[in-house]
DNA sequence: AATGTCTCCAACCGCAGAGGT
DNA sequence: TACCTCTGCGGTTGGAGACAT
């Protein structure tokens, strides 16, 4: 009871609203150390005033490092389409099928699209298409300027850099060095990120395309109902 | 210039299931 | 078995930017 009471006061004291970068650091800092999950020690072992739901979904959908950003493309929304109308609003088994993307990112992006009925979908006007291209240059702006401050926090993530080699050192988790690139490439899809040549070299391996290797996710799914796509991309070795 | 509308997206809430005690 | 805590999911809200009226 006493212990509730505790829990209940600490309640009262959880930050909520928009995530500052200094909280963004700090759960990036523990997801490191720590890894994913047991989200309501972050709060404690952070130092975050925080409750754990709202960590693990900022986590998830946001800083991740394996996050695909900018806008769906007609490729992901045929995806959705096609496997909305097979399982419905199940956004998190969908998003499994679209690498990079969150359950939440689908959600939105089905409500602000394919929710209204009755009325055409406003991307096929020439206003909508302008209007798409202007924010898509305006996004391209934000991440370039993401970069540069990334680049100009070079010296303080490279602290945190070499506080995650000694911590390496002593419980070895493969996890890190992705994290550590990701600190410093962090656009997955740029060409110079950690991601992208992974998959690449994946790719290479399986003597298939960059693209192919990251609709894998469709065509596992595909063959786990029986039904295999003629021209089913990714040939399996071995 | 002011206001309304659309779109995007981050974040919160409530609920349910899993797992531990 | 019952209870509790943690986690994940889906629904919903609200703010911000861009554009239309």
């Amino acid at each position: 009871m006493e212990q509730h009471m505790r829990w209940g006061a600490m309640e009262e004291e959880w930050r909520k609203g928009p995530w500052t970068t200094e909280e963004d650091r700090l759960l990036i800092e523990y997801v490191k150390l720590n890894g994913e999950g047991r989200w309501n020690n972050v709060s404690r072992l952070a130092g975050l005033k925080r409750n754990g739901k709202s960590c693990r979904l900022r986590w998830v959908n946001y800083l991740r490092p394996d996050l695909k950003r900018g806008q769906i493309t007609p490729h992901e929304k045929s995806i959705i389409l096609e496997l909305h109308a097979r399982w419905g609003n199940r956004w998190s088994t969908i998003a499994r099928s679209l690498p990079g993307r969150t359950d939440n990112e689908i959600k939105n992006y089905w409500r602000t699209h394919f929710k209204k009925k009755g009325k055409p979908s406003s991307e096929n006007t020439e206003k909508s298409r302008l209007r798409l291209l202007k924010r898509q240059q305006f996004q391209l702006q934000q991440q370039r300027q993401y970069q540069l401050q990334q680049e100009e926090n070079g010296m303080d993530m490279k602290k945190i850099i070499s506080l995650l080699d000694e911590n390496d050192n002593n419980n070895g988790l493969p996890y890190f060095p992705q994290m550590r690139q990701e600190i410093i490439y962090p656009n997955t899809n740029d060409e110079s990120g950690f991601f992208y040549s992974m998959i690449n070299g994946c790719a290479t391996m399986l003597e298939t395309s960059y693209e192919d290797i990251m609709w894998g996710g469709l065509w596992n799914l595909d063959d786990f109902h029986g039904n295999i796509q003629p021209g089913n991309a990714i040939k399996r070795v071995g």
